[in-house]
DNA sequence: GGTCGATTAGTACGGATGGGCTATGGGACG
DNA sequence: CGTCCCATAGCCCATCCGTACTAATCGACC
């Protein structure tokens, strides 16, 4: 099917710079005289792609956009070259979405947390016809996120009252500040301690400044 | 005050193996003489760090943990090593995150979406004592380091009980939790309150959470 | 109409908090 | 040796904090 085994064309796109030039000696590396071109971006990838009579051989490609997007623009580069070789390297190592991205079209998932040699195993072996995933199952990058959620079930109220703990302001300052009795601000303040399960003001100030007022 | 000018120490910690050569390419061509260790985890930096009799002159750090935990890393790693540079290298350019970072006691944020020689440019000014902000393909943001020295002047003493309110414990708590006598606790918290010109404990809290302690 | 939760307001009480004061011992620096 | 800073410990006292209990108003929901 390739019988061009001589110059081997291979497009490496990642927005970030310092990513893409690894990315282009690790290809380079295992490719020793392959024609690589960058790109920063998916018009860029197209514009380089189109603008040979021949398809390129293999994209490497990051998540530029790590959702629905990328799938989609994956399955576009499938369509449009049907016999190039396409392999995502992305952060994210979520099962699901590296299910979508080989469904989509690609030929292999690669997670950056994979040293420069597995990278370049990874990419030779999709050269040769096998699909491949390689990512970190260890969980380096589990990628959680749960800072913002712990303040979801608190009243109106208690946040108002929650923000101004956090600046330090005492019962009396915050009931002037909201113009309500000092007797209201305790009630609040008791449930807070409940709702956020401490025992604490200080806790409840150190609470809500980590989790972002 | 550095005589030093032979041989510079550098840490360069990602967890992306790909990224974490590429910023190690970085800093030797910026620094052709500097001795450059690399790590993966903070476990690995603090170990690299710890090794030498010498403190490193600069960390180059990736926000391992997007989140609360890396401001929480960076404030220790500058107890640690006052005179060291933090440099911290990121995808995420958010303003206020950048923030929080800046204040945890970071010389220099730099997004990766920099170019290579620009990252070079910022790791050299960093260097050179100045405070560096540099993300969006827009511009060079020297940083205004006045609120972004809190938590240095404190004695050992007062970090220990900072830490211990901004955990929420009470005197008496944090009183058993050292072994001293809650009066002395007292003492320290009355002192910090001073120090860190705040009202009260609950401000304390706020500011050493946000500190990152 | 009845019930529930959110918000408001109050009283009473025990414990925690923080300032001001004094005092001792150990290092560091000159 | 004197001085300064840190850490320790104690006392007095005014204030603050948090809980418990009661109670009124309002809107939502059944």
């Amino acid at each position: 099917m390739h019988e061009r085994t001589v110059k081997d064309r291979i497009i490496v796109a990642d927005d970030h710079p310092v990513f893409r030039d690894g990315l282009k000696r690790i290809v380079l590396k295992q490719f020793p005289g392959a024609q690589v071109q960058e790109a920063g971006c998916m018009e860029e990838v197209l514009a380089c792609a189109r603008a040979s009579e021949e398809p390129p051989d293999t994209f490497v490609l990051d998540l530029l956009f790590p959702g629905l997007d990328s799938t989609r623009s994956i399955g576009e580069l499938r369509q449009e070259f049907r016999s190039s070789s396409i392999v995502i390297v992305s952060m994210v190592d979520d099962a699901a979405l590296i299910q979508d991205i080989m469904a989509a079209g690609a030929d292999g998932f690669i997670g950056k947390s994979v040293s420069p040699d597995e990278i370049g195993a990874a990419l030779a072996a999709v050269r040769n016809g096998e699909f491949v995933v390689k990512f970190s199952p260890s969980g380096l990058v589990p990628a959680r996120h749960e800072p913002p959620a712990p303040l979801e079930p608190l009243t109106p109220r208690q946040r108002d009252v929650l923000r101004l703990v956090a600046d330090g302001l005492s019962n009396k300052e915050i009931a002037r500040k909201l113009e309500i009795s000092p007797f209201t601000v305790r009630i609040h303040v008791s449930s807070l301690l409940r709702a956020l399960n401490v025992g604490t003001r200080s806790a409840l100030a150190a609470k809500a400044a980590k989790a972002g007022l």
